[in-house]
DNA sequence: GTCTATACGAAGATAGAC
DNA sequence: GTCTATCTTCGTATAGAC
């Protein structure tokens, strides 16, 4: 309490979480073993255990960063009207997406796991809502092609495909607005 | 050589078959052991291995009927002009992926480590010519759309979201109607 | 508080007896 | 063809040095 915290904790655990983020991102969750962890940042596989307990809690760290913009996105939009919040989930949830590609290939990798992970159930919470936002509606169709564009665009992430950051952007633009944005039947006249 | 080949051998090899593959479909590639399928089958993990040459070769094994039925379907999709290979695809292939949908959740288990996995080249490029198929044509935006749209399949088919077959197809086809096939401009007016 | 050393059980895989 | 025994490596847990 008195001074500040001691920054060895702090030195030793971010390097810990920047080492493991670039192997997640490189060989994925499941083939990166917490002793690959520790020998790249020079410390025993212990030393990983106390500054973060089990592997799991590596993955939360790793990914609280991309976690944390996803929520605030999802509590700005909600404060829109619906079209509007659409609209911002869309381009804000891509750009999240885009940002942290490699990462969320793991992701594929923890999702059928999330049962079991405690760790994980906030974010869990956060993807129904940003479901529900990209909806538009609450209709089970509706719901039905958010969840499959948000599946479709996790997908192109860890896709051997090569594209560029932003091919992939505007790929997942064009597809969410095609699956969600109803076309206004006879609105636009040609000008 | 002399006479048919020993009945012994190709029934325990496909009682493995089969409880390996509802115990991938109930708990996951990953999370089933070989001591798992040893213990339902009723023999030890070496028998397993001396049938299939690992892990991965059980997984081959189980996979193959849906591969054999996508590889049909391509096979006879390539025959048929643009337009109607697409839909042709759209249905037969979303047909496929209902019917096995307990086994398709397991590919994204796999997905990230086929590069390693030789048993399942033959099927990334069947899975290739699928894309171009159901794109309609090589413009790269279109076979992007197509990637999204399979991506978007395979995973709502390990989503925790509760759905019927018959609302998976729906929801399966529109999506990819939606993203894939073009809106004639004006031809149709209102009957 | 921070870390090393060591041990445990389970995983995939292999060798060799029967 | 099937087994037991064994190997290596994994994630995890604990004891204790500094």
């Amino acid at each position: 309490m008195g001074m500040a915290t001691t920054p060895v904790r702090e030195r030793t655990r971010s390097e810990i979480r920047q080492h493991a983020m670039e192997l997640f991102a490189e060989k994925g969750y499941d083939a990166t073993s917490l002793q690959d962890i520790a020998s790249v940042v020079g410390c025993s596989k212990a030393t990983v255990l106390y500054h973060f307990n089990g592997k799991p809690a590596v993955l939360a760290s790793v990914l609280e960063p991309a976690a944390n913009l996803v929520a605030e996105l999802v509590a700005e939009a909600g404060q829109l009207p619906p079209a509007a919040a659409q609209e911002r989930v869309i381009t804000g949830f891509t750009e999240i997406v885009v940002r942290f590609r490699g990462l969320i290939s793991v992701l594929n990798d923890v999702v059928p796991k999330m049962d079991q992970m405690p760790e994980f159930h906030a974010m869990v919470e956060v993807g129904m809502v940003l479901t529900r936002l990209l909806a538009g509606s609450d209709d089970p169709r509706q719901l039905g092609l958010a969840g499959y564009a948000i599946q479709g665009l996790l997908g192109e992430c860890h896709t051997p495909v090569q594209r560029t950051d932003d091919d992939l952007r505007d790929l997942a633009v064009t597809a969410m607005h095609r699956l969600l944005v109803v076309p206004p039947p006879e609105t636009t006249p040609a000008p």
